[in-house]
DNA sequence: GCACCGATGTGCT
DNA sequence: GCACATCGGTGCC
């Protein structure tokens, strides 16, 4: 098996962030395979970044985040959706890069079935639209079938249903060869980092949105 | 395309 | 309580 190296990870997340993009996340089900290109990244420090899961310090939440590199932090949030990160530096140093986006390469229609059975709830929709299938890092916990029984497995073992794999040297498609930086989507808290890393011009990376508070004016 | 907003569970202050 | 590493619908430009 083709998979990314520990030793890829045993660095910081920022570092690790711009190498993701073109890598490979995949997982395999008994439903099938499907596997998605990453396009989009965030890099999350811990104790110095007030963003971080890891910034107040250790919890059963947590904990994957503090253990070795290469492994995958999945966590609830927004009380539906699902995200998933993978773990680096070594261990004791809580650090992790969330995957935000990316293109499915494999298992396509598996994918659209996720994603249309998850959309169903709310009534007859459209056909989703291929560059939507993982645009955004709770889409691609959908279409890849992750939940929190993925929390802590080992990306770098071919003993694992969802693994990581290099990406393809071979040339991109013109006008997506650049890596693109900025602000990080949806944090509250520094915002103005630039640790946001995409690849310029793709479809499938996720629209920008900033942070919104959900507190309403007060009534007049 | 943009702005608003509801759904909904969990981990904190 | 309330904020939250979100999404998808509706309404409007």
């Amino acid at each position: 098996m083709d998979l990314i190296p520990r030793e890829f990870f045993d660095r910081p997340s920022d570092e690790v962030a711009p190498a993701l993009l073109g890598c490979v996340l995949e997982h395999e089900t008994d439903e099938g395979l499907v596997a998605v290109e990453l396009t989009e990244v965030e890099a999350y420090a811990g104790e110095t970044d007030p963003a971080s899961h890891s910034y107040r310090g250790r919890t059963a939440r947590n904990a994957v985040m503090f253990g070795p590199p290469g492994y995958a932090y999945v966590y609830f949030t927004y009380g539906m959706h699902f995200c998933v990160n993978v773990t680096c530096m070594p261990e004791g140093i809580p650090r992790a890069v969330l995957m935000r986006a990316g293109r499915v390469i494999a298992g396509e229609p598996l994918a659209r079935r996720r994603r249309a059975q998850w959309r169903a709830e709310a009534g007859p929709r459209d056909a989703i639209p291929a560059r939507d299938l993982a645009r955004g890092p709770a889409r691609l916990c959908q279409a890849l079938a992750v939940d929190r029984t993925q929390n802590g497995v080992d990306l770098c073992s071919g003993a694992s249903e969802l693994r990581m794999r290099p990406a393809d040297t071979g040339p991109r498609p013109a006008g997506e060869t650049e890596i693109a930086v900025g602000p990080r989507v949806g944090v509250s808290a520094a915002a103005d980092v630039p640790w946001r890393f995409w690849i310029a011009g793709d479809p499938t990376v996720s629209p920008y949105r900033p942070h919104k508070s959900r507190t309403r004016s007060p009534l007049p």
